[in-house]
Formats: structure tokens, sequence, C-alpha cells
DNA sequence: ATTTAGCACTCGGAGGATATGAGTGCTAAC
DNA sequence: GTTAGCACTCATATCCTCCGAGTGCTAAAT
């Protein structure tokens, strides 16, 4: 257990690193207004508070600096989440005030505000369409083999894809099925509409329609969606500023991860109520040791659709950080609800 | 006037400083095979060479680098474009040889090839979509106040948007008008539509829909299209691998400059045939004066559709770059020939 | 008239010595 | 339990020296 002592020196510490990057020394401490004891003293807390994992030195005589433990134990125990200042309340007000209709400008938007107030890197991971249930169906025939396969959603999502079409199939009869489809298949989930193919439209098609084998086979593949939710990513730029990544590889390591995307979507497919953070080795790849991510879903009613997230260093301003991440996944959970 | 001897030690410098960006001394030329001049007089040229501009110094007893003078000299007259290997025949075989049936996915390909390839960061300009033709429009009623109407051209290219809809029309009404509209606009190029809307079909949708005023109004919102091409970027962190971007305040620019896309798309949209070549200053951007850029437009039949580019350090591969740029331009091109 | 050998000179970079200062741990006194 | 005092450690900065790669110039060789 920690003594009250202990946890000021440990909050003052963790609190001035965060600010300067610099290791923290006892006398440093010490001429705080906030605290009355001696370097020694300090020193003798801080030999503490290192033997129980929550400071390191980087060297033998060097001042203090928080382990990952370290960082744990302040974002759980004593972390006050900020206030906003009334410069980001206004932006934030701004953004969500007035009514946008596309729920991509809404991320993106949120993406670069993010990233924009905290100088990190923000990372927005879209909705899943899978579950949006289609509203409109349309084929529109392009050339004599090819034509392109449009889905509307209730939630406005469009989807499109191009596909061939065997040149036996008349225009009419594509029209045909186009009806039967949209009377049969509105208000089914995307993913859901491959298989509901089969099951009862199959017969209802080969009534209407030649070479229905051929038009199911290509029907199919334009219905399938395989597309991954979109990851949209503000201020890529803001992790070369940081100190702590002023070494090129560690940087490329961490560029590419996020350029690559997969590994990132899958890190922050959350299902996690409210705020989570994960401290340098708490996530597990390697090129994002040095870093923390905070991460807070949003959601459409009581499903999850989404989440927000923050890449910075493990030295993040996590007071702020968290406020504000946590108050745009609540500005971006009201913008859907208003919607729908 | 340069005397062969001349070209020659140039051409060598440039040729090795692109391979291992230090600076050139005359001894290391001498024992070159193909130069037996001593030391010496490599030394006399490479005085000359520097007077006219061609060569610098990084100091005062440094051996030559070329300056962007000379790299234009030999881009222009000294470059003799690299056969590709079969390795690099085969991948482009491969990607092109199959059939793909959208244009950004081929794109996308392209792109990550090129840079793949290079090791440099590839930039393609997509196609400009106003000077497509409308196919068919379609208008989806979400819910009671908003649409989203969905573009279709001919090239396959699916466009929507979300509007709003005053609530007095009736969805029997934007049936109507969307029918009248297909009629009249089909085949008008996208760039066209918000005028073709005021001149003849005004007339017409006031005999046939209520509340036509309004309705023209929001469905000249939907069809007003102010999207930019857009910008495909392979290899983002090959940037920083090259080592005179060791730096991270140069990296920094430069990718916040791609990251930005304005000024580059800006940068790219030029008209002019074959392989284009920009040297250092000769484009505009500070964040960009130690890199060349290599263009090359794609068209579909004669008009051009988009731009192909390779952004790298001044020190480029010339020779290879050229041949790789000139030859995916060709491939897309031959791509959308046989696609329309 | 070129070309080349020779030599003095320049500069950057690596390596080593030294000083400085911020910081620690420990001990003994308060 | 707290603190003053002191010896000790290590990173960093500075200075010096040395080395080597490279040049320019001059005079000799072709």
């Amino acid at each position: 257990m920690l003594t009250n002592r202990q946890l000021q020196i440990l909050k003052v510490i963790i609190d001035d690193f965060i600010l300067t990057a610099q290791p923290v020394g006892s006398r440093y401490i010490s001429k705080k207004e906030s605290v009355d004891f001696s370097p020694a003293t300090i020193r003798n807390e801080m030999a503490d508070l290192e033997d129980m994992g929550f400071l390191e030195k980087t060297h033998s005589s060097s001042g203090r600096v928080p382990s990952e433990k370290g960082y744990r134990f302040y974002v759980d125990h004593l972390l006050s989440p900020s206030e906003l200042s009334s410069k980001e309340k206004t932006i934030f007000e701004e953004t969500f005030g007035k009514r946008v209709l596309e729920f991509e400008q809404v991320v993106e938007k949120s993406a670069g505000i993010l990233s924009e107030l905290t100088s990190y890197t923000s990372i927005i991971l879209g909705p899943e369409v899978f579950e949006n249930k289609l509203k409109q169906l349309q084929i529109t025939p392009l050339t004599e083999e090819a034509a392109v396969a449009v889905l509307v959603t209730n939630t406005g999502h469009v989807e499109h894809r191009v596909f061939s079409v065997p040149v036996e199939i008349k225009p009419s009869d594509l029209e045909k099925m186009v009806n039967i489809l949209n009377d049969r298949l509105q208000g089914i989930a995307l993913i859901e509409l491959p298989n509901r193919l089969n099951e009862e439209i199959f017969s209802l098609l080969r009534e209407h329609a030649e070479h229905y084998n051929d038009a199911i086979k290509y029907l199919r593949s334009a219905l399938v969606n395989d597309r991954p939710a979109k990851l949209y990513v503000g201020g890529k730029t803001n992790m070369l500023m940081q100190p702590e990544f002023r070494d090129i590889d560690k940087i490329r390591s961490i560029m590419s991860m996020i350029e690559d995307e997969r590994d990132i979507a899958k890190l922050l497919k959350t299902n996690d109520r409210g705020i989570q953070t994960m401290i340098g080795h708490e996530n597990p790849f390697n090129a994002l040791q040095n870093c923390s991510i905070i991460t807070a879903n949003y959601y459409l009613g009581n499903q999850q659709v989404g989440t927000v997230a923050l890449l910075g260093p493990t030295r993040m301003e996590y007071n702020r950080v968290v406020a504000l991440v946590e108050e745009l996944s609540k500005h971006m959970t009201k913008t859907f609800k208003e919607w729908y």
C-alpha cells in the first residue's frame, strides 16, 4: 500500500515527466509549491517507489522516469480527468452543432479535431456495414458484359460493386430480377444477403428469368460484402513531433503499422464500455511498445458501431486525452441517435 | 559544349552518387574499368564541370555531388532508360493480366506495385469524374426528411450524396421526378447536371410535381459534384528509408504535404504527353526541394484521365524509374481502352 | 598542348581526455 | 522520521588530436 506522500510524489513525477519528457530529480520536486519535504526525503521515497516498480532510472545517477506499471497506476488511481477548456468545448459544439447528413463526413471531421486538439494521432474505426439493412438494390448495366450493383442501406450507406453478366442475360431479365430481389430482400442485413439469395428467392427467380443459374452465380458475387470497416486516421504526422520518436526507425515501424490498417483495426475491435487504455506493452505489437492507446466505443442505441482511438507515446497527457476521447465518443453516439 | 570525356565523367559521377549517396572522388572514378584517365585529369575535368554548374562540393575538400542542373542534364541527355527486368515484367503482367472490373482496384494496386518496385512513394491521380456521363440516377428515401441520391456513370463509377427533403414532398412525387430526370439527364456529363436542371427540366417538373420549387433546390444540392479527383498513394513510409531524409523535420514537411493532398493534386495536373520530370526546385514547394517527381498521364482514347507520379529524392534512380512509370501509365491506358 | 605525378593543404569525423553538473545513495546528525 | 552532507556515478559538452579522403596547383613527362 502506498502512503499519501508516496502517492503525491508519484503523481508529481508523472505529471512532470509527461510535460517535459525529462527524468525528474528529487531537488526539482522539493521546490514545487505543493511539496515541502526535503530532497533527501523524496529520494528515499523515490527509491521505495522504484523498488515497487512504479519508477525507473535511465541510468544509475539519473532522475526518475515512470515505468509502465507507474503509468498504469497513474491512470487507474491518480487521474483526475480534466474538464474541457472552453476552447475545446466550442470546437466540439461547432463541429457537432451543424447538421451534417453524411456519416463519413462526421467521422472524418472527428478524426481531424481529435488529432488537432491532442497533437497525437487519432484513429476512428468506422461503422461495420454488415449489420445495415438493405433499403434498395439497383443494378445498372454498363456494357454487354458488365453491370454495377448499388446497395443503399437504411443508414444511407451506399455500396457498389461492378460484376460481370453473362451475355445471355437480357437487361429485361435483369430488371425483373432486381424487382423480385428488392421486394424480397428489403430490410435484410447486408451480411445475410448471400444466404437469403439461396433459400426462398432461388425458386422465384427460376420462374421469371431464363438462365437463372448463371444469373444467381453472378448476382451472389455482387451481393457478397467483404469490405472491412473503414479506418479514419487524423494527424499521422503528429507522431513525428514527439521527442521519443526522434528515431527514424521507430517512426517507420509505427507508420507502417498505421498504414497497414489491418492490425490496427483488429486491435481496436473491443466491446467494452467506457474508456479503455492500453499502455506500452499491454498491446501486442512491437512497433507500438512505446505507445499508449486510448479507446472508447460509440453506439447506436445499445449496439456498438465503431471505436474512437487515440495513439500517442506512453508519456501521454492522459488527463486531457481521456476527457477528449470520451467527449468525442459521446458526441458521435448522440449524432447517431439523432439520425435514426 | 561538353567534351566526350566530360560527358563520360559526369555520367559516372551521377550514376555512382545515385547508387551510394556519397560524394564521388577523382581517384575512385579513375579506378573504374570504363575509365582510364588519371585522377589528376579527372580532377581538372571535375573542376570545369563544377564551374559550369553541373557539380557541387559539400565542403572544400570533398568529392563531387551532382547539382540540380547536373541532374537535369543527366535526365535530358545522358539517360538511357533501362529495360524492365524480367521480374518487373512478370509483376506487371500478373497485375494487368487478370481482368479486374473496378477501376479503383486497378489504381490502388498500381500505386502499390509502383512504390514496391521503386522504393519511392507513388502517387496516382485518379480520373476526374466530372466528365463521366450519367447512366442512371436513383433516389432512395431514408427518413421523412432525408434521402440519398445515387448517380451511376457510364464508367461504372458511383457517387452518392445524402440530402434533405422537405416533408411536403411525397415519395411518389420524388419517384416521378426521378423518372423524368432519368429520362432527360441520361448521357449528360456530371458537371453539366446542375445546369441542365435549370433549363428544360424545370418546366417539366412543374407540371408533374407539387412543391417543385423546393424540390429543385434540394435536388440541385444532391446533383452538384464538387469532389476532387482522388489521390492514391503507395509507399508513404518508403521516404523514411532514404538517407537524405534522416532528418525528422524534412520528413515531417514532406509527409504533411502528401497527407494534405491538395497541393500535390494541383502539382500533378498537367496535360503534357509523355514522361515529365521535376527536379528539386523545379517544383514550387519548400517541402519538396530535395525531391524529384516523375509523372506520366494515362488516357482514355485521346482524352487524359489521370496521372501516375513517383516522388523520391533528387538522387533518384532515374533510368529505372522512368521506365517503370512509363510502363505503368501505358498499362493503365490499355486497361481503360479494353473496358470502354 | 595534354596528361600526369607529386605535394601541400582542407575539412569532416572518429577517438580520447577532461570538465561540468544533475542526479543518486548512504550515513550520521537533528 | 527527517534532513544535511558528502562521495560517487553517469551523460553530455568541449576541446584536442589524428587520420584519411579528397582537393588544387605546379612542374615534369608525354
